[in-house]
DNA sequence: CGGTGATTTCACGAATTCGTGAAATTAAGG
DNA sequence: CCTTAATTTCACGAATTCGTGAAATCACCG
């Protein structure tokens, strides 16, 4: 079973899609970022993407824009076109986990300012800074997690 | 500063749920969790947190089962009271890391559909492939991520 | 510059989420 | 058992999110 199989492309665009939504992503990006990972070049027009998924073109603007902002998607015009083709970066995941780090190194300015008010030697004081050293750690480590995914990855499909 | 500031109190935890709530977890739970973990001794009974709060009694009730079901919080009743109590477990964090690659787990299947549907052989097949295999990496490290975690807590904090 | 096709903006309407109040249910103590 | 306190359920209403259609803007081409 080398043949694409449209109709069950878009069965799979919609199922991960909303398996994506789940973890944060408004639903109509999601939907346009799994059309473009199940593209074989990874690029599509904004007329394309709305007529695949059956929406306006301004849906397709805005979640192209949301996307753009996340990093996920780059927007490119071929000059002496007038429209827009989008691409899903290569290392998506990459980046995805990056930025979900960034994120969370953001909690580091409330969490810092919470340990204060409840008063670093109490009880929940101490729970709190907890939390900052864990997300201390997971930062730390990250780095050296996804080297090793870009060793991992090499070794499988690159060999 | 080592008293416990009320007013700032309530600040972090509206700001810290307010940054949780935007990963996916609903509004109101989370702000239930931020208040439990910011609670000496990490306990509450559903009037407290409706106080504290400034909810309804109905609100902390679905919010709590929330909580319990994505279990980073549990129900006691102390015998002889008719009132519940609510404890957040103290490995929050471990849960939390866990339950996340739980969810991405259960992408397994959709995935492996999708690489069928787009044809393994394609450039668009191969993408999927590489999320997948992606995902599975993020999955066989966590465990000795978490245990490097538990390390470095004990030498932060119990020693 | 003017024409034309593509994209974005914006106000509106639908749909979903979210919390409340009141009634129903559960559980403890007399 | 009956009383009473606590919690849950449920229907309603408010608020927010989300996508559309139409108009406006933008960019390329002649």
């Amino acid at each position: 079973m080398t043949e694409r199989d449209d109709q069950a492309v878009l069965r799979f665009i919609e199922r991960f899609a909303s398996a994506f939504a789940e973890t944060g992503m408004p639903r109509m990006p999601a939907r346009v970022f799994v059309a473009l990972l199940a593209d074989d070049d990874g690029t599509m027009t904004a007329a394309e993407l709305a007529d695949l998924l059956q929406v306006s073109p301004a849906a397709i603007s805005g979640a192209v824009r949301y996307l753009t902002q996340v990093n996920v998607v780059s927007r490119e015009r071929e000059s002496g076109s007038r429209r827009d083709v989008f691409r899903v970066y290569d290392d998506v995941w990459y980046e995805a986990i990056f930025r979900r780090d960034q994120m969370m190194a953001r909690w580091g300015g409330p969490l810092k300012e919470g340990i204060c008010a409840l008063g670093p030697g109490t009880p929940a004081g101490r729970r709190i800074a907890e939390t900052l050293a864990f997300f201390e750690f997971v930062h730390a480590e990250l780095p050296s997690l996804l080297d090793r995914w870009r060793t991992h990855r090499d070794r499988l499909f690159n060999s």
